[in-house]
DNA sequence: CGGGGTTCCTGGCCGC
DNA sequence: TGCGGCCAGGAACCCC
């Protein structure tokens, strides 16, 4: 599933092929998720920008003012460029440009989301409108992460996954960050040590992730369609009953607020 | 306004 | 071989 390495490998591949190119058309599916794509037709490309999940495209109209298409890859999305669209079933979303390349949306699970808004207009996607900073933001540290964690009594880990302490981190980064950081995912109380060191882990986990072009489990791919391999380096997502590789013991799994957590029982104890 | 529950989707996998 | 059932899960959405 797309998480921040993902979508930052999707945006700095796209960057270089979309900026300065103008739309000229465009379809969609009907679902409300997916309609507003048409709108960003009669715009130009001016940059490809990403804050946590979301792709932001500033749009340069033709008249009036600045746009943005936002793009979210949900669970099974992908963006590619081609030069010209085949009868792909599960393609959601089409632009074409002037200069005969298309811009192609495709999202098996129909999870992923399109707008189009006023550039900055971001009260109709609320996650992204309540978006905690970015994990690299050189303004953030221990003591500014801490703040924010605190403001919930939620498990740290649900916490993590609404976006709102820190932008871009989904359930595989979660589980990676908290097994390095050594805290329980259902941990609820954390305190200036344990935040200061789970922003660290986050700060590598991500790294190393993005060095690897992200985590392919099944359907992840970048723009030129390969996979990441990110996934050969897992430590803890997925790894249920194998043994962690700090400790030895069988790392466990259950499921909190409705979300697989994986664990290791004794680095990661309550 | 924070938090809890529900919903959207389909392919892969499991058991019979 | 075929098929019903279950699982994966981000974020919008509704409600209290």
């Amino acid at each position: 599933m797309p998480e921040l390495p993902e979508v930052e490998t999707v945006r700095g591949q796209l960057e270089p092929l979309l900026v300065g190119a103008r739309i000229i058309d465009g379809d969609s599916h009907p679902s409300g998720k997916f309609n507003q794509a048409p709108d960003a037709v009669g715009h130009s490309i001016e940059a490809v920008r990403r804050r946590g999940k979301y792709l932001l495209v500033d749009l340069l109209p033709d008249r009036g003012g600045r746009r943005e298409l936002i793009v979210h890859l949900g669970m099974t999305g992908g963006l590619h460029v081609v030069p010209s669209p085949d009868d792909d079933p599960y393609q959601r979303a089409r632009w074409g440009l002037d200069d005969g390349r298309h811009l192609v949306f495709r999202d098996i699970r129909r999870f992923g989301r399109i707008a189009v808004v006023a550039h900055g207009d971001h009260r109709s996607l609320p996650t992204l409108h309540q978006l905690g900073p970015e994990p690299f933001d050189p303004g953030l540290d221990a003591a500014g992460f801490h703040a924010r964690l605190v403001r919930s009594n939620r498990r740290i880990k649900t916490h993590l996954l609404s976006q709102r302490p820190i932008a871009g981190v989904g359930n595989i980064y979660a589980d990676e960050a908290l097994w390095r950081a050594c805290i329980h995912p259902g941990a609820r109380r954390v305190g200036l040590e344990r935040s200061g060191r789970l922003l660290d882990a986050l700060r590598s986990v991500l790294t190393e992730a993005l060095a690897h072009n992200g985590t392919t489990l099944r359907d992840f791919r970048t723009v030129d369609g390969a996979t990441g391999s990110n996934q050969h380096r897992l430590d803890c997502y997925g790894r249920s009953g194998q043994p962690c590789g700090r400790c030895g013991s069988a790392l466990t799994s259950r499921s909190l607020d409705q979300r697989t957590s994986t664990w290791c029982p004794t680095c990661q104890a309550r």
